[in-house]
DNA sequence: GTATCTGCAAAACATTTGCAATTCT
DNA sequence: AGAATTGCAAATGTTTTGCAGATAC
């Protein structure tokens, strides 16, 4: 399915700044920032403003095109993949990957009368790369 | 045990503004954010600034005695139960639980040889009580 | 031609920094 | 006195807001 279509199906108005936007996120998956997304598309969108990245960013979190990552304090980021599954950052490299996983029925505490909407979980840790990288031993 | 014993079995210098804030986050255990703790101890210490609260947190959380929990972008929030649960935040009234949960042994689909260092889950949804007044079918 | 989208500049906010004043031993 | 702690004021960085101009149907 072309990108404009998927955005029609969400109810969101193609414009070149959502298409090459939704395009960054499905064709880069990882997980930018609303900086690094207006950096890496302000020389193909040379008027773009970080106003429209907000926008955009916002609209598509509102249509469930992606999902919002909050897993450290001061970086709000995006992922284009909007089902279950967990985060890692690794702490050293500072990049985010998927890892696939079931929590939809873990065992919680919580009053059954919780009505729960999202659930999120993320680790953090050292990547494969990096943990060979600082711990030489 | 009391506080300043507390502090001292984590290596940290009992201070007043430490000591005050540390009671404030085992007394109320609300998962204050860092401009919380500012405005409900500056009449109890009147010359407080934020940049000590910045400075104990820092300080509270690299000598593991206060866990930061991210949850919502623009807001940090601190915990002094640094054990291992979930969080669940009500995205009406904005409060945050605690509920007990074991995420040690979820099966996931990470590469064996990333080291994982922190585990964080988090629910966001509505509480028992604004379940009931915001959806008063 | 009207509604929507975009972008600039300024504002808002949380957090950090540099440095001076204070406190503790 | 000397080292650590605290607090002020200014800086930083991200996100939001108001509004004007551009674009689309």
């Amino acid at each position: 399915m072309a990108i404009k279509d998927v955005l029609k199906a969400h109810d969101v108005k193609p414009t070149i700044v959502r298409i090459k936007i939704y395009d960054y996120l499905i064709t880069n998956k990882n997980h930018p920032t609303a900086d690094k997304l207006y950096k890496s598309l302000i020389d193909e969108i040379p008027t773009l403003s970080r106003t429209s990245v907000y926008n955009t960013m916002e609209l598509f979190t509102r249509k469930n095109l992606v999902q919002t990552l909050t897993i450290e304090e001061k970086e709000t980021r995006f992922d284009a993949d909007t089902s279950c599954h967990g985060h890692f950052k690794c702490t050293e490299c500072t990049e985010v990957f998927d890892f696939q996983v079931d929590i939809s029925d873990i065992k919680h505490g919580l009053p059954a009368d919780f009505m729960i909407i999202e659930r999120h979980l993320y680790y953090k840790g050292l990547c494969s790369n990096c943990r060979q990288t600082t711990l030489p031993s």
